[in-house]
DNA sequence: CGCTTTTGACCAGCGC
DNA sequence: GCGCTGGTCAAAAGCG
């Protein structure tokens, strides 16, 4: 992992004096001093030498607890992910055959043959003709923003109806079941819960695809879809959504640095992406002036306090 | 007035 | 057969 990773050293700069202009006159008068008196100067260099190597053991453990940081991170992630898809299919499970029965329902609908992705493996669904059109089913995760809004309505730029609402038995928030509302002939549905574990998010089961594309024009933010990164159905929310999603194009400039502990054990696993995060670091640190004088000021305190 | 939301009733599958 | 559960229907209410 740490070969993906690559070097995660800080690099902290240990002259910190070379870049910073004017340089103190007491210290200029100091070392002119310091020259006249050769022992004093071997003590001064002793300290120097070993405030270098302090400051280098110090940048070893820093790098070692960001290292561990990063392997807990992943760990944790890589839990979440299982667990993630575990529940996935037991709830495919458990609604094999109410697919089935919506299946029949479509087709009854539509006289067009269509399966649910939960009714056939993907071997079958290579070797059957009849899923050559399949509503595809994708679960999006929204952060609701407002904790008194219990309407559970999410903003994924498509407009719904809402035609039922349950309570169920795993989850003491109700469910809404809503069915696309702009196309009479559109019947995807999906299915709202505020999450158990955290009523802050709002799961989001989408059943079927859009046959049209009528959007609304504000898509802010993004969603990754837990099932699927098809275009044509994943939502466009105008709300945060999260999941254990592996849309590996999806562009992450808008997520906010909030969002950066919601990315993916994937996404993080990819080595530009930790490079790019840590040059970042390191390059804004070296760029800021307040950051070099408070390190100069500190190694000069250390140092005038072991001088005096 | 038309559309959406609410909400109780209804239906079908499943386990016992 | 009965009870539980998830999903859907449809009448009434709400809203702009």
């Amino acid at each position: 992992m740490d070969s993906k990773r690559g070097n995660i050293s800080l690099d902290l700069n240990l002259n910190p004096f070379k870049d910073i202009n004017p340089t103190p006159k007491r210290e200029f008068n100091q070392v002119s001093q310091l020259e006249q008196d050769l022992p004093v100067k071997d003590e001064i260099t002793g300290v120097l030498v070993e405030e270098l190597n302090r400051m280098a053991t110090e940048n070893k453990k820093l790098t070692e607890m960001v290292t561990l940081a990063y392997q807990r991170y992943d760990a944790l992630q890589r839990q979440i992910n299982d667990l993630r898809s575990k529940s996935s299919e037991k709830e495919h499970v458990m609604s094999r055959k109410r697919k089935a029965e919506s299946e029949d329902y479509y087709n009854n609908l539509t006289g067009i043959n269509k399966n649910t992705e939960s009714s056939f493996s993907d071997d079958e669904a290579c070797r059957t003709p009849r899923q050559n059109i399949r509503i595809k089913n994708s679960t999006s995760y929204f952060r609701n923003t407002d904790p008194s809004d219990k309407s559970l309505v999410v903003k994924d730029g498509y407009q719904w109806r809402k035609y039922g609402q349950k309570v169920t038995r795993d989850n003491p928030f109700p469910r809404a079941y809503f069915r696309c509302s702009y196309a009479p002939s559109c019947q995807v549905k999906k299915k709202v819960q505020r999450s158990a574990d955290d009523p802050s998010i709002l799961v989001a089961s989408y059943e079927g695809e859009h046959n049209h594309n009528h959007k609304h024009h504000t898509q802010a933010a993004l969603t990754f879809s837990s099932t699927t990164c098809d275009p044509a159905l994943v939502p466009a929310p105008t709300s945060i959504a999260v999941s254990g999603g592996s849309c590996k194009n999806s562009d992450l400039s808008h997520a906010g640095i909030s969002n950066n502990a919601k990315m993916t054990a994937q996404q993080l696993e990819t080595p530009t992406v930790q490079q790019i995060l840590l040059q970042h670091m390191a390059s804004s640190l070296k760029r800021d002036p307040n950051f070099a004088e408070a390190l100069a000021t500190a190694l000069s305190g250390r140092s005038y306090n072991a001088w005096t």
